[in-house]
RNA sequence: GCCCUCGUAGCUCAACGGAUAGAGCACCAGCCUUCUAAGCUGGUCAUAGAGGUUCAAUUCCUCUCGAGGGCACCA
């Protein structure tokens, strides 16, 4: 267990031994036994409101009730408690106890940072599924770095995590692409037709139509539907394939599903969810068509799921889809990565899980899209019109290191401004070339140390540099970071943390020097070798390189 | 028209309802005989507007203004 889940653990003991009453509201909800950190190092190491919001229970003023908690408290890493402002409770760590925090760093390497809160419930990460007609976009690259960020998270807080892509390989925009591919390799040959607005826009088609054998224009007796058939599992595999490999290979996301919608149709899923709902009276017909009452659960309007034309929806799939999650594959959550235009998918898909008994657990993360802007002004994008900047362009202008800091560093409801020129121009100035400095400075630290004797001197007296103890209380939060995130799904806290390590570490650097008149003392030696390990833990965690040097 | 998200410094973004609203970029002024100056130190500048709830509001509620997205038998 971590520093912070000890110390609330304790707190929630010594207050219900002092007000029992309050045991109904902790129950309730109506509070909660919250411990942060202090916005100033006077403040000490952790802070709790705690008895501000417990005066009423209390019955007491809040600075009398945080008294009370503040002279209870007692344990052995906290070295005091003090009460301050309107009533927060402060507590400050023992010097002795941070000072052995390099060493445990050092012994525990990568496994830093591990916990076991998860207990090995399974969770389901689905991010990007991008339709495969087209390149991915900057939208689908946020989702990705977002969704493939919070697995590594989830990971390392004590859960199996698998990464899911739902492969759209069914439906009208799969018939449309084959058709697009063909036209435009017809045209290229001389034949003179019509190239129509729905058929897609942008250059990939033309490389498709290049880069595969494709039937010659011979429309006598064969329809163009049935010529399209034919090649469309072709195409569908080549324009997929690109995508795996740019996953995989350039960005370094490993999927351990590519789910094809197809297959639930194959396999009778499909079917045998409709069945189900059925059941369960879930469904009806109108207008020769199939619909779900997904306002009983919340939704706005019922939706169709077999179309009048008897072929389904979307959604059909899809929920057999998630069923199959919670129950075949025996997930215990499920977690779904969704830009801002299919946010309005959100709530019908709840919906069915609920119908289906699965409420509370899927969670659906709903991402802001990218604002584009290049020359100063908005770039409208569109994938239909052959209009945008695609994902795999930014990587190529600004690498995979600089695009995944950025990405993660926003919040996902934050409508990011991308200004392209900006980050094509300035990617030195780009925040992860800060923080991979501080690595690459502490290897070149510990390679010029190389064989040079440990003088043991040197723990941690209070003469020595502020930015030492600074150091150590940043580290010593790592844990907990990785478990707050693991339950807030807030991924932008990493950069935040890398950063603020990084600028502890450099301004530990400028005070204090580790190598001195050819040895190093002990504690500065241990205190770099543990942030190099934290550093690389969080860039890792983040999918960024740790470089050695730069 | 209805629904979702957002509006914080010149720009891009932070801030479980908490203490003096923080960073980066840009701009100004300093720091390299010593482990990497992609660094360090200091400085200027902000909660769209109006009400309300609260001991406490950038955060919650209502309205106004502005931006993005959505309101299909598309996905």
């Amino acid at each position: 267990m971590t520093l912070k889940g000890l110390i609330a653990r304790q707190l929630t003991k010594d207050i219900l031994a002092l007000w029992p009453d309050a045991r109904e509201a902790l129950e309730q909800g109506s509070f909660v036994v919250d411990i942060s950190y202090p916005p100033d190092s006077k403040f000490g190491h952790y802070t709790t409101n705690i008895a501000l919001r417990l005066s009423a229970v209390a019955k007491m003023a809040p600075q009398e009730t945080a008294k009370k908690i503040a002279d209870r408290f007692s344990l052995p890493a906290v070295q005091k408690t003090e009460v301050a402002g309107p009533g927060f409770v402060n507590f400050f760590l023992k010097e002795s106890w941070l000072s052995r925090q390099p060493e445990k760093i050092i012994k525990e390497k990568k496994a830093f940072g591990k916990s076991v809160l998860g207990k090995g419930q399974r969770v389901d990460v689905e991010f990007i599924s991008a339709n495969p007609t087209g390149p991915l976009t900057l939208g689908n690259g946020r989702g990705a770095f977002m969704g493939d960020t919070l697995a590594n998270v989830l990971s390392a807080a004590g859960y199996v995590v698998k990464r899911d892509y739902y492969v759209n390989d069914m439906g009208n925009q799969v018939n449309i692409l084959a058709e697009s591919v063909l036209r435009r390799y017809w045209i290229s040959q001389g034949i003179r037709m019509e190239y129509p607005a729905y058929c897609y826009q942008g250059e990939y088609i033309d490389d498709i139509a290049k880069s595969l054998y494709l039937p010659n224009y011979n429309l006598g007796k064969t329809s163009l539907s049935d010529i399209r058939d034919k090649i469309k599992g072709r195409i569908l595999k080549r324009m997929l394939g690109g995508i795996q490999r740019f996953v995989t290979k350039r960005l370094g996301i490993k999927f351990d599903m590519w789910f094809s919608e197809r297959s639930l149709y194959v396999s009778g899923k499909m079917d045998k969810m409709l069945d189900t709902l059925r059941s369960l009276d879930l469904i009806f017909e109108k207008e020769d068509a199939i619909w779900f009452r997904t306002t009983q659960f919340g939704d706005d309007k019922d939706r169709v799921l077999i179309r009048a034309n008897s072929e389904p929806t979307y959604f059909l799939p899809d929920i057999a889809y998630h069923h199959d999650k919670f129950t075949r594959r025996k997930f215990n959550r499920v977690i779904n990565f969704l830009g801002a235009d299919h946010a309005g998918y959100a709530p019908r898909l709840q919906a069915a899980m609920k119908a289906l008994g699965h409420g509370g657990k899927l969670d659906i993360i709903v991402f802001q899209l990218v604002k584009l802007i290049s020359g100063g002004k908005e770039v409208r994008m569109s994938k239909r019109k052959g209009m945008f900047v695609t994902f795999e362009e930014l990587i190529d202008d600004v690498g995979p290191d600089a695009a995944r800091y950025f990405f993660l560093m926003h919040a996902p409801n934050t409508h990011m401004d991308f200004d392209l020129d900006l980050a094509k121009k300035k990617t030195q100035d780009n925040p992860v070339y800060y923080v991979q400095y501080a690595h690459a400075r502490i290897c070149s630290i510990l390679r010029n140390a190389k064989g040079l004797p440990v003088l043991q001197k040197a723990t941690v007296e209070s003469s020595v540099h502020p930015s030492q103890f600074n150091l150590m209380v940043k580290l010593a939060q790592w844990p907990e970071i990785v478990e707050d995130i693991a339950q807030t799904y807030a991924m932008h806290q990493l950069p935040t943390y890398a950063y603020e390590l990084a600028t502890l570490f450099h301004e530990f650097y400028t005070h204090v020097r580790v190598i001195d008149q050819g040895a190093v003392a002990k504690m500065p030696f241990e205190l770099i070798q543990a942030a190099k390990i934290v550093l690389a833990n969080v860039l890792t965690m983040m999918g960024i390189s740790a470089p050695e040097k730069m």
